[in-house]
DNA sequence: CAGTGTGAAGTTGTTCACAGCA
DNA sequence: TGCTGTGAACAACTTCACACTG
C-alpha cells in the first residue's frame, strides 16, 4: 500500500533496470540457468518457477529470483517465467546470441580440448584459427580447426576482426603472446596460463587458473580429515 | 543441500589459540603466491615483501599481507617475508606437499589435457588412470596414463586409495559417474561438466564450469561497446 | 497458498588507517 | 621511511521479511 503513495519512484526503479550494476557472481551463473532452461524447453516445459531452478541448480531460491530480475523478464505469480522468454532474455543478457570469433594460441592439448568443446558454439563462440611456433603442429587441423604460424595471426586477426584471443600456450610464452595480442587488435584475453599478463587498461583480461579449483579441493579434503 | 555454495571454513591455528577462518578468496589465492614464491626461489631471492607480491600478480598489497597472515609466517620488517618459509607454509596450506592420486573419467581432449598438464604435479596431484566406456580409447595411453573400461574402476580405486575423482564426460553422462564414484568411495569429486551434481553431504564437490568464464568475457565486451 | 518482486538486514570479503618496528 | 600486522570502516553479495498477485 505504501508503493501506491509514490507511483514516480516505482517507474525510476523500472526504467533503471539497466543501469543498475549486476553482480559478477550473478553472471557467473547466468549459463547454468540458461543451459537449464533450454534443456526444460525441449522437455516440453513452457514455464519454470525459481524456486525450481534453485532446486534443480542447487541455489538459493530468492537468489534465482534476484538473478532473474536482471534479465528483465517478469514472470506470472504461481507459474514462474516463460521458459521461452527467459531464454532470449539471458541469451540476450549475456550476449550468446551474437557471434564471437576467437583466435587460439598454442594448440596443445588443452588448445585442442578448448578447440573441440562444443560447449562454445552455444555461447556463440567460435574458435576460428589456432597458433603455434612448433613446425610440426603448424598446417595440422584440429576438429576441421587449421594450425597457422602464428606470424599469420596480425593479417589475419585484422582480416576477419577478431576481438577474442585465448592463451593456451606454457606460462613463460603468456605475456608475449598477450603483448602481441593487443597490438594486433585483440579487445579481451582469455588466459590459461598461470602468469599474471600486465596490458593496458583497455583490454579485458579473464583469467582461468586450474590451479584455484584444485586448491580449493585440497584444502577441504585435508579439513576432512583434520576435523 | 546447499553445501557448494556455503563458504567451507577452512581454519588455522595461528599461535596455538586463535582459530581464524580463511576466506576461500583467499586460498582461491595462495596457488599464485606459491608459483610466484618457487619462481623467485629460483631466482636466489632470499626475501620477498607483500608490496611486491601485490605489484606482480595485480592483487592489493593489504589483501596480500591478510593472505600471509593465514599461512602463519611472520615476515621481517622492511625486508619482507622468507621465500623459504613462504614457500613451504604455502604448500603445507594447500596440501601441497602430499600426494594426492586421481582418477579421471572421460578420456576426450579435455581429459587429455588434464593428463598432460604438467602444473598438476607442482600440486602433488598424480591422475594415475583414465576410464572410458569407448572401446577405441579403452587401452590406449596418454602420456604414460592407460584408459581402462569404466569397469575397472571400482577394483582399482579401493586397491590404490584413491580419494579423488575427475569427471571431464559429457554433461549427460556425469551425475551416473558421480553416482558410482561416491559408491566406489571417492571423497572428492572435481567436475568438469556442465551438470549439477547431486551427491551426498559428505562428499567434496567442485564444480568447474568453463561456461562462466566466458560468460564474464562476452559480458565485458558487450558492456564496453555500449557504454 | 505458492509464486514474484523488492527494500532491509546480515554476512562475507576487501580496503583503509594506523600502531609498531628496524 | 618502508615494511608488517591488525582492528575497523567499507563494499559486495546473499539471505530474509514481507507486501503483493492470481
Amino acid at each position: 500500500m505504501l508503493h501506491e503513495l509514490y507511483p514516480m519512484e516505482t517507474e525510476l526503479l523500472t526504467s533503471a533496470k539497466k543501469i543498475l550494476p549486476v553482480p559478477e557472481p550473478s553472471v557467473r551463473r547466468m549459463p547454468q540457468y540458461l543451459h537449464l532452461v533450454k534443456s526444460l524447453r525441449e522437455q516440453g516445459e513452457l514455464y519454470v518457477s525459481a524456486p525450481t531452478i534453485a532446486r534443480l541448480l542447487h541455489v538459493d531460491p530468492t537468489q534465482v529470483v534476484k538473478d532473474m530480475s536482471y534479465t528483465g523478464v517478469s514472470g506470472k505469480t504461481r507459474i514462474g517465467f516463460s521458459t521461452e522468454e527467459l531464454q532470449h532474455a539471458l541469451e540476450e543478457f549475456l550476449g550468446f546470441n551474437r557471434r564471437h570469433e576467437a583466435f587460439l594460441v598454442g594448440a596443445g592439448y588443452l588448445g585442442s580440448a578448448l578447440i573441440q568443446y562444443q560447449g562454445f558454439r552455444e555461447a556463440g563462440m567460435k574458435i576460428v584459427a589456432a597458433f603455434d611456433t612448433d613446425k610440426k603442429k603448424i598446417g595440422t587441423e584440429i576438429q576441421g580447426v587449421s594450425v597457422f604460424d602464428l606470424e599469420k595471426f596480425r593479417d589475419l586477426a585484422a582480416r576477419l576482426h577478431i576481438t577474442i584471443g585465448i592463451i593456451t600456450t606454457p606460462s613463460g610464452a603468456a605475456q608475449s603472446i598477450a603483448d602481441l595480442m593487443v597490438v594486433w587488435g585483440i579487445k579481451a584475453i582469455w588466459n590459461f596460463a598461470p602468469a599474471t599478463l600486465k596490458v593496458p587498461e583497455h583490454i579485458i583480461v579473464q583469467d582461468t587458473h586450474i590451479y584455484a579449483n584444485l586448491a580449493v579441493i585440497i584444502n577441504k579434503l585435508g579439513k576432512q580429515k583434520n576435523g
